[in-house]
DNA sequence: TGATATGTGTACCATTCAGTAAATAATACG
DNA sequence: CGTATTATTTACTGAATGGTACACATATCA
């Protein structure tokens, strides 16, 4: 019923990677590899866009082990875009920690540019794509993606405040404004992507957008 | 068959607005105002995310109605993506004619604030919602939406480039990261409209995004 | 060797999808 | 009037959607 085969570390030898296995027939695929493939298909072809079997014909299982596995479609995107988060797209709470805010937003410019432009990835954003339009079904999903990019712009907002407090951001500078329009341009790269944009002129785009940021 | 009731004009007496009533049983609906309907839904929804079902329950007629007026529903699609380009999007061509690059920019934002920000409408943008991500059976709508995207962006860089030779615009400058960077501001810009960004909020973006015009 | 617990495979469910056949209704023209 | 033409209505099609029931397979533990 749960995702993990729960790996406990029991210090016994060297090596105590393996789970204690549970009783009943062993799972016969990977479930991490599986998610990287859910992965890659709705960060492709959005949420909707989709279908479980899509989803199964790529992950080599069939429709019951997906369920059994990660509940439903919608708990299954879910996990994703927790796997997302923490993965390909890792550089948007990370960069939060660069010393400057000027460093911060470089280097969130940066790890976006760095996403977008490698093409062994499916082209864009996850978050941009997965559901920014969609049937009323999906309405929840849409409102959370919504709300986490939401969420990443406050947290670049509260790191720009902190930034003025702390000397290295002009007190004439709005860090509501900085953290907008880094969203703004990391999310209008992500769209330029889709387009076929290649990381060299995505990090131009960067670079341009640096020139707008506070002396 | 075809879309138009052809308004043809003879000029009999002063008010020559009335097509010349072909034969057969007359439409009952306003097939421009069903467009209007239309276009509202697939902006907010998307083309994948909108079902004929949404479609003709909107428009308040029939199927056979919406496939004998407009085609099918890809063909609609396209109608309305061409009724978006000369209504609400119309900014994205007329900005050209500005003087000066730097107007020409401003215009372009100016023109993107204005429509993202305006409540009459969904959030976002159509050529940005319309089908960013989706299934591999809308592969071609999704293909047409982009190479509509980066034909805009080619139309801003020829643009800038002979903004460039008639010297309003700094030699050192480069028409096309400029026009890939105004293309990033307001597509970015699309998408924070759909996250709840108001008009104000957006304007400051434009703003921002203009201090990194070349001097 | 059971008993128990879990995963897999097949085959299905009701619903929705885009699209259409055919009968009927409403107009123009002769 | 009758004929031709076009639009609307109802009812339908086959395929795809997300989700599941159930029999069977494979493991641990006693």
């Amino acid at each position: 019923m749960d995702i993990s085969t729960s790996t406990i570390n029991l210090p016994k030898g060297m090596k105590s990677e393996k789970t204690p296995a549970a009783p009943g027939r062993p799972r016969a695929f990977d479930v991490d590899q599986a998610l990287e493939t859910a992965m890659n298909l709705f960060w492709k072809q959005g949420y909707e866009g989709t279908s479980l079997t899509d989803l199964t014909e790529a992950m080599g299982i069939n429709r019951p082990s997906l369920y059994a596995a990660f509940g439903n479609k919608e708990e299954l995107f879910r996990k994703v875009v927790e796997r997302y988060g923490s993965g390909p797209g890792r550089h948007a709470t990370t960069s939060l920690a660069e010393p400057t805010a000027r460093q911060v937003a470089e280097a969130m410019i940066r790890g976006s540019v760095n996403l977008l432009g490698d093409k062994s990835h499916p082209r864009g954003c996850l978050m941009v794509h997965g559901a920014l339009a969609c049937s009323e079904d999906s309405a929840e999903v849409q409102q959370d993606m919504a709300a986490m990019r939401s969420s990443a712009e406050t947290q670049l907002r509260e790191r720009f405040a902190r930034a003025q407090a702390e000397g290295d951001l002009p007190v004439t500078a709005n860090p509501a404004d900085l953290a907008r329009f880094v969203q703004a341009v990391t999310q209008g790269m992500a769209v330029l992507a889709a387009s076929g944009a290649t990381g060299e002129e995505l990090a131009r785009v960067g670079d341009l957008a640096m020139q707008a940021w506070p002396k």
